[in-house]
DNA sequence: CAATAATGTTAAATCTATTTAACAATGTTT
DNA sequence: AAACATTGTTAAATAGATTTAACATTATTG
């Protein structure tokens, strides 16, 4: 059985999660949160702030003296590092590693933040360190070339698979990459 | 300015995509996918996955002969073939690179499949690539090792980081991953 | 073929996240 | 201090995705 989309009980939707990153970031440079602040932030208007804040503030995540600043609590901060470091993490892995482009990887960090794994977001920093290593700085250097060589074409020269899925047809995709590990 | 969380006007939301992706799964297992087969597969009521089916439909990705056979249309079958690509390369890509446990790199891919970006797909498809590269198997080899010994302790012997950050207090670590990239 | 099981739909309710409009509180400026 | 601007809240509505309960349709089988 395929898992839900949806967050497991207990733990923080997305959205709020994001919001608590939010708040963090703020708190980080201007030494607290402001309503507008997290609305312009965000892009959302300042009611749904306001909704968000106050189930922040009854998980005990934010204390906010109404009118006046938002701030992370203990176990707010505790909890939004943990976001924050695994954003951190996936930017530098999606730029420094892949080499997606930083406004793209910008935006998919920030919806991975909420969506991977602790597991997995280990993973993805160990192989940013890996690649860090002395000695290994010019694989990575190698894998650049490789994909800076794929980008130039449709198909990948040096393997059958297409480089840009994205732009090609995905008709033939599927059956390419073989789904062995797939058990739905 | 932090992106939405919501998927964006015209594209489908990653409930209905993952819907769509269960339809096809089915169809290339049974020749076709029936209501309860899906619900089962993905764990939800009937009632839910008539509301899909039905959406599904009026967007022209499927079609229902009710109380028979679901089916994809072409225009179907080509987004459930990108989603199903999508899925098997970050599949591969968290069990045979980073060596993530199946189980969590199912749940992990389940989800990024909706939310990561084509632009950063390809590029985990290229970094795939590399290591099957001929004379590059073993640099993955290289890295497993590095990575086992990062599990073996809390802190990775070899850097100044956590491995896993799962599992520690995320106290300093934003302090120690430098958010340069960050742009809130 | 009638009874029962399996399958599917509709209706009603819930929950989360959002919006706009209207209003309330606070701060600033003259 | 009064007027105005900024900031924040409440209320009401919408939209998506879900659930349970009840009912409808189709299939199986005794």
């Amino acid at each position: 059985m395929t898992p839900q989309l949806h967050h497991s009980r207990g733990s923080l939707s997305p959205s709020l999660e994001h919001y608590l990153r939010a708040i963090f970031d703020l708190q980080e440079s201007k030494g607290y949160a402001r309503v507008t602040d997290i609305a312009s932030m965000l892009g959302v208007a300042k009611p749904a702030v306001s909704a968000a804040v106050k189930t922040l503030r009854s998980n005990g995540l934010v204390s906010h003296r109404v009118y006046e600043s938002i701030l992370l609590t203990e176990d707010g901060a505790k909890r939004a590092k943990g976001v924050s470091g695994k954003f951190s993490i996936l930017m530098h892995f999606l730029t420094d590693v892949l080499g997606v482009e930083e406004e793209q990887a910008f935006v998919d960090a920030c919806v991975m933040e909420h969506y991977v794994s602790g597991n997995s977001i280990d993973r993805f920093l160990d192989l940013l360190r890996f690649f860090e290593e002395p000695g290994n700085q010019e694989i990575l250097e190698k894998f650049h070339q490789f994909r800076r060589s794929c980008e130039s074409v449709d198909t990948c020269p040096t393997c059958s698979y297409h480089c840009d899925i994205s732009v090609i047809d995905f008709d033939d995709m599927s059956k390419k990459i073989k789904q062995s590990k797939r058990r739905v």
